[in-house]
DNA sequence: TATTGTTATACTCTATAACTATA
DNA sequence: TATAGTTATAGAGTATAACAATA
C-alpha cells in the first residue's frame, strides 16, 4: 500500500494563507483608493524605475496589456511619471513620484501592521527563520510584486 | 521622511512562490489527467468523507456551483462515490474510492518530489521551522485544499 | 522588418440568480 | 417555507490578436 505523505503539499499550505493575506489587504488598499495592481506597480517602481512598460509588466508577473489602465490611472493621479524616452520615442520611462511614494508607504505601513498581528504568534527565532526561508525560496521565481 | 519597511509584504513574498509551485504542479496533474480542482477535491475527500457538496465546497474554499462538473467527472471515472443519503435524499454522501486514492497518491508523490527539490536548499532546522510556521499561520484560515 | 505601446476581441473563470427535488 | 443540488445567465478578469508609431 502507498505510504501517506508526511506533510501537506506546499501549495496547499500557501493558498489559504495567501488568500487570507490578500483579503486583509484589499480593504486597506481601498481606503487608500488603490487597486491591488496599482499597489503592485507602485511597489515595483519604488524599488526601481523602469525603462519600458514591458519590463515593468514582466517584473510583476503581469501581461503588458493588463497594466495600461493601471498606469493611466496612476499617472492621472500624479503617482507616477511616464515620459517618452528621447533616445527611442517608442518606449516610456516610468518612475514613481513623491506623492506616489507617500500613498504607497502609507498603505504599506497599514498592511504590515496587520501582518505583524499574525506574526506575533511566532517566536523571534521562528519569525527570523520563516522570513529568511521565504525570501530564499521566492528569490529566483519570476514576477510577483 | 517615512522610514523604509524592513521587509517586503508577506503577500508579495508568497505570490511568486505559490505561482511557481502551481506552475510546477500543473504538468504533473495533466499527466495524471487531473485538473487542479479535481486534485483538490480528491485531496479533501482523502482527508475525510463529506456529507454534502456544500460542505466540501466550503472546505476547499470554492463555490458550490463550481465543483459540480468536477464531481461529475471524478464520479464518471470512478474516483469518487456520490450517493443520495437515505435519510435525506436531497444530500449527496461523498467519498473517495480506492482508484481515486491511488491516482491522488501518485500525483501527490510526484508533486512532493518536485517540492523536495526546492526544499533541498534548506538546512534541516530551517525546513522544520519553515513548515511548522507555515502550518501554524495557515491553520485557522478558511478553505484551500 | 522588428519593437513599444495601445486598442479591440475572444475566452476563461467565477459569481449570481433561477429552477428542481426533497423536506 | 426552507434547503441541497443543479442549470442558466451574467460579469470580471485575463489572454490573444490586430493596429499605429517609431526605429
Amino acid at each position: 500500500m502507498p505510504s501517506k505523505p508526511p506533510r501537506p503539499d506546499l501549495a496547499a499550505l500557501l493558498t489559504p494563507l495567501l488568500r487570507a493575506l490578500v483579503a486583509a489587504e484589499l480593504p486597506v488598499l481601498a481606503a487608500h483608493d488603490l487597486t491591488m495592481w496599482g499597489y503592485v506597480v507602485l511597489s515595483a517602481l519604488d524599488r526601481s524605475s523602469m525603462r519600458t512598460q514591458a519590463a515593468l509588466a514582466e517584473a510583476i508577473g503581469a501581461d503588458k496589456t493588463r497594466i495600461i489602465r493601471t498606469l493611466d490611472d496612476l499617472q492621472e493621479r500624479g503617482f507616477i511619471e511616464r515620459h517618452p524616452d528621447p533616445d527611442d520615442r517608442r518606449v516610456r520611462l516610468l518612475a514613481i513620484t513623491a506623492a506616489g511614494r507617500a500613498v504607497k508607504d502609507a498603505a504599506q505601513a497599514e498592511i504590515q501592521r496587520g501582518e505583524e498581528h499574525r506574526l506575533a504568534a511566532l517566536s523571534a527565532e521562528e519569525r527570523r527563520v520563516f522570513l529568511r526561508v521565504l525570501m530564499q525560496l521566492t528569490h529566483g521565481e519570476t514576477g510577483g510584486g
